[in-house]
DNA sequence: AATAAAATTAGTAATCATTACTGATTTGAG
DNA sequence: CTCAAATCAGTAATGATTACTAATTTTATT
């Protein structure tokens, strides 16, 4: 296990210690409270080492900025249109694995999300 | 069916005619090809209608611009963090569906995106 | 056909989430 | 301890996308 710095391991338990899916402005707020002086860019870099590493996912469910989830297993992203709430339904396994072993692909990350509206909505 | 502008049949069809998943900027100059002075601003307003309509998807696989397919059925699209290649990998049926229903959510648009190695670069 | 209202456009300016850059600081290996 | 690599805080720049405006086109109504 590689040693993260400080400012990574803040970042990386901030977004294990919620089931939302913030933006790095809401990670960075959150993460000034343990490290006042942390960079913005900081926080967008480590996102992005994060992500690239598998410790995180990166969603975009289309509004604009990018979002991140603690959780890598794959699960459904649903988001509604009508209230912006995001969703999330958990698979027992990834539908997906046997197409996408029969392409000859190796996946690294799986990021779904359907657009909707949700039942409180309708 | 709706009567669409000339402005938006055209982006329309260019999206139809192709199997790469293109970006704004792609589909503003193939479109001007037939429509010269249109403006790019006309493409992504068109590209919002379209989406919302169902008409197209707009995809983010995580390159730093919106994508936009002109299929609109369920189907993977793996991105090769290699070569960037995008692969569409088709499904019978979407096997979300029951759950999506069990969450009482009604879906409108479904994007499916792995992050991967494909076969010609691992 | 004439008229009015609504939708859409081309062109341009503005936005803002994200990335790039800088010099300083921290970390880890030998 | 020493050097190199990694990371940082702070700030500036980027660029994809959106917003705006006045003009044009379409649609509905009489």
């Amino acid at each position: 296990m590689k040693n993260y710095s400080r400012q990574r391991e803040a970042i990386l338990e901030v977004l294990r210690s919620t089931d939302t899916h913030p933006t790095a402005s809401w990670i960075y707020e959150r993460v000034r409270e343990k490290i006042p002086n942390i960079s913005l860019g900081t926080v967008y870099r480590n996102l992005t080492v994060l992500s690239e590493n598998g410790d995180i996912l990166t969603i975009n469910v289309g509004d604009g900025q990018e979002r991140y989830d603690g959780n890598t297993a794959a699960h459904l992203h649903l988001r509604c249109t009508g209230c912006g709430e995001i969703y999330d339904a958990f698979l027992k396994s990834d539908p997906f694995r046997d197409l996408i072993s029969e392409e000859g692909f190796i996946p690294e990350a799986a990021v779904y999300v359907v657009r909707g509206i949700c039942k409180n909505c309708k």
